[in-house]
Order: structure tokens, then sequence, then C-alpha cells
DNA sequence: GCCAACGTTGGC
DNA sequence: GCCAACGTTGGC
């Protein structure tokens, strides 16, 4: 059993976008750097994962998904009308892949990343390290325990 | 294979 | 809006 974070911009897709989705539950498309792609191959059905909002007012942990589904190819990358379009990915041979993602629960409270860069049981979590860009990675267990435990003190 | 140039991410 | 850090591209 592994746990996972999963950042996206708000403005593209927030938390409140998946709690509205049909059956609260959405495709993790548009991922299109190879790290993040290898860690969302790597997720198995109903492991958990932190939902986290980047490039925004307050960047935060938000909230926490399940998977739902393992991947799959990401058919955005066929679709030439698509942002997330890419030639070099095709049916035969897919490139990128997505999850499926399920809504569990919004945190009492949004846990911002100064307060996760002020935790050192957090240092080794890619998400605080700087100039980190991965927006799929992993998050060990005592990490995940750690986040929870902040939960309702920020 | 090197590396400069470029485009993107994302905190601030 | 700025810009540092990063990943990718492509000439050589």
């Amino acid at each position: 059993m592994s746990y996972w974070l999963l950042k996206s911009e708000p403005s593209t897709f927030s938390i409140e976008h998946l709690i509205a989705s049909p059956n609260k539950t959405t495709s993790w498309d548009g991922v299109r750097n190879y790290q993040a792609r290898n860690y969302l191959k790597l997720m198995k059905k109903n492991e958990l994962a932190f939902f986290y909002h980047s490039n925004c007012a307050v960047p935060s942990i938000v909230g926490i998904v399940k998977i739902t589904s393992e991947f799959y190819p990401d058919a955005t990358a066929f679709d030439i009308m698509s942002p997330y379009y890419d030639s070099k990915s095709t049916s035969e041979n897919p490139r990128w892949f997505v999850v499926g993602v399920e809504f569990v629960r919004t945190l009492n409270d949004p846990i911002p990343l100064f307060l996760l860069k002020e935790n050192p049981l957090l240092k080794e979590l890619p998400l605080v390290k700087k100039g980190s860009r991965l927006s799929v990675m992993p998050v060990s267990e005592n990490e995940w325990n750690s986040i929870l435990d902040m939960e309702n003190y920020s």
C-alpha cells in the first residue's frame, strides 16, 4: 500500500471540480512529465493520495482522493484539439497515461505549503524541496501520517 | 554526447 | 508579474 500526492492548479481543475464531477470521479489526465508518469503507473486501485492546489494564492493540500483504476492510455494525447495533444503518443504505442481518481474527503482545514515546509518530518518530501516541479509524487506512510497529524492544527 | 536556447512550472 | 529552477529540444 503506497500513498501519493497529486498536484493540480485550481484554476484548471480544483477539488471542487472533482466533487462536481459525475460520481465525484475523474481520470487524472494531462501528466506530461516522465517521472510523474512513472509514478502514475505504480498506483494501485484503492490507494490514497493527497490533492494539492498549486500555482494559487495559498498553495495547500486540500483533500484526499482514492485511486479507482490503474493506469491506461491518456486519450487527450491523441486529441489534436486538446492542449495536452502529443503527436508522438499513438494508440499503438501510447506515451502518456492516466489513472482513475475518486473524491474521498476535503481536509478540515487546508494545510498550506509554508506549514509543510516547517515540519522537519517532511524534509524529504519532494513537494517542499526547492525547485521541485514534480506533479505526481510518492508520500511515505510516515509522511502521510505526519501530514494528517497537522490537519487540525493549521 | 554536449550544452545553449527555449518553454514551462509554480512559489512568491 | 517576476523569475529561479527545471525539463526538453536540437545543432553541432
